[in-house]
DNA sequence: TTGTAGGCGTTATCAG
DNA sequence: CTGATAACGCCTACAA
């Protein structure tokens, strides 16, 4: 590969004004200028970002850090991400944690030795990041988290609306007439977990109702999660008849014990989830959800970035993106016959299934 | 952040001692080594990335490229790719080539500039990366193509079994019973979906059976395309009993067009698809589907890539992964009354309903 | 066994 | 406006 000293001779200039072309960091008489152009062109020259890189103190890698890209809600915000990123000249470096703040902070630590210009970060389970952010920080790089954050972050951050999320589907089920809400949160020692519990909470109490705390039940973000708690949740008397699974994949758990007990979704129960990934589109019934735009989040987090990069000292920012509730048919007002035991459920099962 | 300088003063020896009890390039006795493994500790020293790929000419960056991380089957790619990467030290840096060989170009281009230890990537359609392939080698960096090869690829490559996949598949419906196949194929320019078409048309051959062009469809790999591909088909006479989806995208746009025309699967129509996302198991009825491993993928191509990086002059290898035919409840043998019309299959919808 | 010094490809400073 | 030249942090002959 052609570097800045072949060029220079090529052009029949210095290795100074070769930069100063490449870099417009000064005014360069037009056919000296041509004639490094050309040269450029010629050999299909690019500057090696590891000199520039090394020299400036700075590359133009950002270091995106997700718990697991195979979480289907991640892919989103790295090509969000991705995209931004792409779109003013950076590349990103993708780091998994497997949600271990163990192996969170080593990542933190080698990436740093690339000098980036930021990075992206999904906190890890119990994650405090704060040190190692302000090392970014130090060396010039800007740190934002995205989708939740690590006790008292006090830097940048873009997450979507949790709390209104669930108020707002909470809200849709109980106007629907629903009374016995349960809902299954995620961990509860991540705060977007925390934020759609409150949100529920709050609408709950907003119309008046009480619900026992065997009702809320705490899950891990998977299908084993939802379907563990489901089956919980099914056989208290008397039943809820709505759920709200703090993300799609509870919801799919969730759906699959309600099947595996006999009942029928949304006749016997309706289950919002949350999310809104496009598996909600294939269930039967079609999962309702609380559709967050993943992909914003990583594509708002680097503007982020990009922006704190470049003036360091304005007030942190928080981004809060909306939330959009999306009812498909997992919904439906609550089963008129109360009885609890679940005998009259069968029937309206095999009606509802017919319907199908 | 501390440099070698820095640590050299604090464990009073020279720049080069350290370099050489860090990199076991020199054996340096006991007591000096120790003051510059103190000296490391108490610093927390990591060697500059950037300055260390600068002088040995390459880092330990891999140049991770595929289409689009949002398609459900390239995380799993990646996550492989990630960690085996991170086994060995090494990181990805992650493209996104929206199938435009003409990004691709651009990343490939920019991405050398980082003097990456290698390259794995998807090609995007119509790639015809040999020349790029070229440069990257002669840099020292190995490249290796996963999951679909360019036209006239010389180079490592690892692929899923594609046509045994599709073999497998097609002879199982043919055991069931099915005599009209129909297949709907990816976009016929990739390997993979030549493969697959491939294996389903020798089952056919194998069965002695013949296959009408029209039952044979490209589609786009996604649910739109096997939607519309879908529609076609089940509107041809005599309508095909079975349909190979030649990945689940497919599958899942087949299953809503079959749905649609008020069909059930799989007691009018059997479909299987290809790849074995978790979406699969989330539908109704649960898609049978080839499952192939895209983590075992991304896991083999790292791990080819840095077999490559150490001997450069071995025998270029294709790595080949076996296929799982994951049968589900998609699949069941060719309905008894054969009126291609439809009539005697609204009542088999109700029953199939009832009994689900 | 340890130290010294040149150079990887850039950028940036400073004379001319 | 242009051209030398000194770093950036590290590796690696080569010298001591």
């Amino acid at each position: 590969m052609a570097n800045m000293k072949r060029i220079a001779e090529l052009a029949g200039v210095s290795l100074g004004t070769v930069s100063h072309v490449l870099n417009g960091t000064a005014r360069v008489r037009e056919p000296l200028r041509e004639r490094v152009l050309n040269a450029v062109h010629e050999t299909g020259y690019q500057p090696s970002q590891l000199a520039r890189g090394l020299r400036r103190d700075k590359t133009n890698i950002l270091a995106m850090i997700v718990p697991d890209i195979l979480n289907p809600f991640f892919p989103g915000v790295v090509r969000g991400a991705e995209d931004v990123a792409f779109a003013n000249g950076f590349r990103l470096v993708l780091c998994n944690t497997d949600n271990d703040h163990k192996k969170e902070l080593v990542h933190l630590n080698a990436l740093q030795t690339y000098l980036p210009s930021g990075l992206i970060v999904i906190p890890s389970d119990f994650s405090d990041l704060t040190a190692q952010a302000e090392s970014y920080r130090k060396s010039g790089a800007a740190v934002v988290c995205v989708d939740r954050l690590p006790r008292n972050w006090a830097g940048d951050s873009v997450t979507s609306d949790n709390a209104v999320g669930a108020f707002n589907a909470t809200s849709y089920l109980i106007d629907l007439g629903h009374r016995r809400l349960a809902v299954i949160t995620g961990p509860l020692h991540l705060t977007n977990s925390q934020d759609r519990l409150k949100g529920f909470k709050r609408a709950v109490r907003q119309a008046g109702l009480e619900i026992a705390p065997a009702y809320a039940q705490e899950a891990t973000f998977d299908r084993a999660g939802g379907y563990a708690k489901t089956k919980i949740l099914l056989r208290l008397l008397p039943r809820p008849t709505a759920i709200l699974a703090c993300n799609d994949m509870i919801a799919l758990g969730a759906l699959m014990a309600v099947r595996e007990e006999k009942l029928n979704c949304p006749d016997d129960i309706s289950i919002i989830g949350f999310d809104g990934l496009d598996v909600t589109e294939t269930t039967t019934p079609q999962l309702s959800s609380v559709y967050q735009s993943s992909y914003q989040l990583g594509a708002e987090a680097v503007q982020l970035a990009l922006d704190r990069f470049a003036d360091t000292s304005s007030p942190v920012r928080h981004i809060v993106l909306k939330t959009e509730l999306k009812i498909r048919e997992s919904v439906a007002p609550p089963p008129k016959l109360e009885s609890a035991n679940g005998t009259g459920s069968a029937k309206r099962l095999r009606l509802a299934a017919v319907r199908a």
